[in-house]
DNA sequence: CGTGAATCTGACCGATCGGTCAAATGGCTC
DNA sequence: GAGCCATTTGACCGATCGGTCAGATTCACG
């Protein structure tokens, strides 16, 4: 049987306060007292539950690429290039809207040189990549896509879409200080997804 | 007269080994141990030059906001967009090869919130969107461009041509574990104007 | 060569970091 | 209610942080 237990519903506090002070201060920058503060609980308690900083920043990075590769199971649902793509793209924009601490840890991951992540770049996503490349490739061949290297292809979808994440509060200012209201990001998730396959496709 | 001072030499070599550790580990990451290392001095004589490390990583924030601003200005070097647009996605691709450190120091800066940039962000920046979103919406009008949102079309330029200086590790891996070469780089570069291009443009 | 300013550096400081620990408290089973 | 394990907590620790300082060294200039 499942218990709801104590453990259970601390645990997932001191992750989601982690993840936000994670993402705002990066791993070196936030500090077990900030993290505890934010969770409610006394530094030592966040101890008790996650022996030290790391594990407890890598219990974070693990949630952030399970929701990575949940939209990226949205590229399969369609053989359509066009269906495929959209499909994709608005998966990757409903992710940095929803999640946007989780594209942020990523990035920091990334620019760290991923010494947590490392391996996962080395096996899951390489694969990924390896086989939607000869997807797209097919599609090519096809004549459904213009001619282009795949993997250009995706780090302008992942640069796009990530960027409404990593960025939000660069566009905030430019939008006069306030975050996208829904209806502005519906728009800029349409104007995403329409210009790249403008871009890439064929016959339009 | 300017003379080639041992103050000159001595504080361009800590602003580049502060820019690589800050670009690294960011500002709460990056230790002033770890600069004084990498600029070969010991620390004290790090202090001698820049008194606080926030001086200095405001000194280095600096550098990489003029870097910008160079590129942007390429944006006004042609009336016609498919020319202002190559040319800038250009020299935004180039900057991202040649200084990443700097496109990496800018998303951090960006993703902790802009504690140094925010002033930049609602002045510079905001300025110059609003001119150049004007520019935009008369190539619209003039039936040039697709009808877009201005804004939305310079953050997927940003996102696009940034993400191979902030991602270029993850590039690296998937390129099998070494930096894209000079020839794949311009491919690269090639392949992000003509798809944003392709993307926006009316008429081709 | 002499001298004053600029530069360099090892030793040091208080603050804060991640992490530990023993003791107190709470919840659960018989 | 007794007993036991899970949980909570304040006090504490060594290490490292940004920053200071006094004295040594080097430089520019007469």
């Amino acid at each position: 049987m499942d218990k709801p237990s104590i453990r259970e519903s601390n645990e997932r506090a001191i992750l989601a306060a982690a993840e936000s002070v994670f993402a705002e201060r990066g791993f070196s920058g936030a500090t077990m007292s900030m993290i505890a503060a934010r969770a409610g609980s006394p530094k030592a308690n966040i101890h008790y539950y996650f022996p030290t900083k790391e594990g407890l920043y890598r219990a974070v990075v693990e949630r952030v690429l399970t929701a990575w590769l949940d939209a990226a199971a949205s590229f399969d649902l369609s053989d359509d290039p066009v269906e495929a793509l959209t499909g994709y793209i608005n998966a990757k924009m409903d992710l940095a809207r929803e999640m946007p601490l989780s594209s942020q840890i990523y990035a920091s991951e990334i620019m760290r040189g991923a010494p947590v992540v490392q391996d996962y770049l080395d096996s899951t996503l390489t694969e990924w990549v390896r086989a939607r490349s000869a997807v797209v490739r097919r599609w090519i061949a096809q004549g459904k896509l213009k001619a282009i290297e795949p993997k250009f292809l995706f780090y302008m979808i992942w640069a796009t879409t990530q960027h409404y994440a990593n960025a939000a509060h660069e566009v905030a200012t430019l939008e006069g200080g306030a975050a996208l209201s829904d209806a502005a990001f519906e728009r800029a998730k349409g104007q995403v997804a329409e210009t790249v396959l403008f871009g890439v496709a064929m016959g339009r």
